[in-house]
DNA sequence: CCTCAAATGATACCCTGTTGCATTAAGTAT
DNA sequence: ATACTTAATGCAACAGGGTATCATTTGAGG
């Protein structure tokens, strides 16, 4: 599952950083989501795995691997981040927020390239373009088999 | 202050709801603040003003009024919702976030006209364009007159 | 004035995230 | 292979935002 150019323990290494268990999987993890997921999904993902796994810990390996370039955290809609594995692609890109399911997608194609007027005295530091509604596999109406998920969303 | 078209008691009851001290302070701090304010601002307007304010009663009377169209309510950087009194503008609009003081400023000017082109199978529900960076009362460099205030911002 | 549902207040709780400190173990030098 | 040094871990305790429950109060209509 792991491609070859993207082996954690090799990039955990090219960054001066130890090579752990924790480290690696958890990079790993990020990278078979292929979206930005929750401090919680990689704990159960972890679990999964059959690798240890303290709360803070973890908390504090996605932190290194965000500060180290490894990975990014997009606010989710219920103020937890989500943590996704840098590819090579740019990471400006926008983001989708499902009303349903709580899921966050990335967005590749569309980037807020909008970087426009803004009133004077503000300074840019970042523009970012978040859209909520549903996703794919969440159903139209009021279906509610995917409802049970993480539908604690709120605005 | 409160201007004659924006009469709290009025807009509640006219919403069907029980005009209440708490209501009406809410509201009336919400109209008078003219940005997007915490749910911990609100209460110290409140105490400023000598109303009383129980925790639960703040937070159960913002997402009425949010329920209740008198009010919106926006993601802030540090994970906690902001509110502000909806005025007569359409609410689609941008907002600023600001990195050191944490306080969020809506744009009126720019509106998120990219309801674009998402990949097939996402419905959207809305669109939300936020600016990161320093506003105008934020000193430019590593000044910390203003830092003190709040700035346990992260990414 | 009475009534009754709508709001409130108080307590207790959950979740996300952080801090401090002692312990373990990865990488390096011997 | 062994010892050493410090990064990383594990644990416990804490902090902030937000919610659930339920008894009590109070607004508004009859």
């Amino acid at each position: 599952m792991t491609q070859p150019d993207r082996d954690p323990a090799g990039q955990i290494a090219a960054r001066g950083g130890r090579v752990t268990r924790t480290r690696t999987a958890v990079l790993s993890v990020l990278f078979d989501a292929g979206r930005p997921i929750s401090h919680d999904e990689v704990a159960g993902a972890l679990d999964a795995r059959g690798v240890s796994h303290d709360r803070v810990t973890l908390y504090r390996t996605l932190d290194w691997l965000v500060s180290h370039k490894l990975a990014h955290k997009v606010a989710g809609p219920d103020r937890a981040w989500r943590f996704n594995a840098v590819g090579d692609e740019g990471h400006q890109h926008a983001h989708f927020h499902c009303d349903l399911c709580g899921r966050v997608f990335c967005l590749e194609s569309l980037q807020p390239a909008i970087a426009a007027t803004l009133p004077s005295g503000f300074r840019l530091g970042r523009a970012e373009l978040s859209f909520h509604g549903l996703c794919p596999s969440c159903p139209g109406s009021q279906g509610s088999r995917a409802a049970s998920n993480r539908n604690k969303l709120a605005t």
